[in-house]
DNA sequence: ATGGCGATTATGTATATACATATTAACTCG
DNA sequence: CGAGTTAATATGTATATACATAATCGCCAT
């Protein structure tokens, strides 16, 4: 359609309008932008902003609510959802979304904070090649008095360079990530781990307790982002997942 | 809309014609009687036999796509697509092939078998409401000497039936439903735990060294199949599942 | 035969329109 | 003043229509 250049597309891909008001509003969503409960535009407006038909922008918001990302109520407007299904587990992993689902308070404290040029572990972890600058970041994720989740996390300068300026200091790096640098492509390690010393300490558990670990790598159009590693608790966390072939 | 009862529509409730079109096909195809590599009616086709407009089928349609159940080529038509849905998330359960796919030996032995009437812990695990007979299956997977996974399953005989004469003495039965049951929905459940005894025994590991547990409940057609429990000791496994954002 | 070209065809996306339905706000009346 | 009714509003679903696009079929000229 020749919509997309009359609208000021930056991207030269010929994408859909109702791909992109899509899209538009899933990023607002997962940035944090609108939070959940905020109410999105009416259909109408939207209909004002995108310069296009109720139909288009309907199709957009019934899969935006489809995927469980809004949620809709007639005479009222749609909702941005607090995301509790596989979507947040796996897709997002927004720990703070996690704890307030529990009902608990979030808070979020950095422990360490390092910028280096990166060493040959470093590139491992990004699934870099090219050598670079790093921040290296570790916190601790708190739902309530407790230590919910450790992270460990590397950042790739090259790729996202005002983080170099950003302390982190009691704003996680994921949050922050998400409004800045449009992942196209993230990869899932988990596994369990015995808790080692550092590990005990930070979370509170005994040395050798079972945790469960979650390492994201994440690319944005093919260069390497970020590597994050959680560590959780193994009593305080299962990660849910569901799929269906078709989404009747 | 006063189409569905015009439609002769067997459910009582308001369906709509989208969904029920969606639903249709998404049946005739995990029932296997459209296979892969049939070509499924055009949109005028069943635009005439569901007697409504040309949109609403292609909004059917597209969403069959867009969950990967179908293909559709301009020109050509909608093809049922080869399943592969399930790999593209969680690439896991067919521990056989991750067995060789180290490049060890694999052998899976039978440890128990029990079959009974349902009690509410069998339907807890099943997410099943009625009650009705099990069967209770206990196995080891192994690489090589070493014991790889420990498997405990029940599958609910009122979905599969002929799981009652199986005996299951050298096949695991994932691969055996699998060929058996179209699933059309999953759910995983993951985290970590500390071995106990009876684990630690069959794993031949550490009582309290830390195990990845996964469990996996399926569905076909709103009835419960089965549900397993894999638990892997720490060293030897980890999940891997890679995601680009969908349908956006 | 065969390589290219135009016609045909099925899907992709968007439009304007219509009416149904759920919910809330406003209003009316005892 | 409060309960019940009515009107307004946002979403839900469907229609008919239009044109774009990709892939294929078949014809024609070489």
């Amino acid at each position: 359609m020749n919509m997309a250049e009359t609208m000021g597309l930056e991207d030269s891909e010929t994408i859909s309008l109702h791909q992109r008001i899509l899209s538009d509003i899933r990023e607002k969503i997962l940035s944090g932008a609108w939070a959940p409960g905020h109410r999105i535009p009416f259909e109408h407006e939207l209909t004002a902003e995108y310069r296009c038909s109720r139909m288009t922008v309907n199709k957009a918001l019934s899969q935006l609510a489809k995927a469980g990302l809004i949620e809709r109520r007639r005479r009222s407007g749609s909702f941005v959802r607090r995301p509790q299904s596989q979507a947040a587990v796996l897709e997002l992993h927004d720990i703070r979304i996690e704890v307030e689902a529990l009902g608990l308070p979030y808070r979020y404290e950095r422990l360490e904070r390092l910028k280096r040029r990166s060493n040959a572990e470093d590139r491992a972890l990004l699934g870099s090649s090219g050598a670079g600058s790093v921040v290296w970041l570790e916190g601790l994720h708190f739902a309530g008095e407790r230590p919910f989740a450790l992270e460990q996390r590397l950042i790739n300068l090259s790729a996202v360079l005002e983080a170099g300026d950003e302390e982190f200091l009691e704003i996680a790096a994921g949050p922050w990530l998400i409004g800045r640098v449009p992942w196209s492509e993230a990869e899932h390690r988990i596994r369990a781990m015995a808790a080692d010393e550092a590990i005990a300490d930070a979370l509170d558990i005994d040395p050798g307790a079972p945790c469960l670990v979650v390492e994201r790598r994440t690319w944005s159009a093919e260069h390497p982002v970020t590597h994050v590693r959680f560590v959780y608790p193994a009593e305080s966390h299962t990660l849910v997942a569901r799929f269906t072939p078709s989404q009747g």
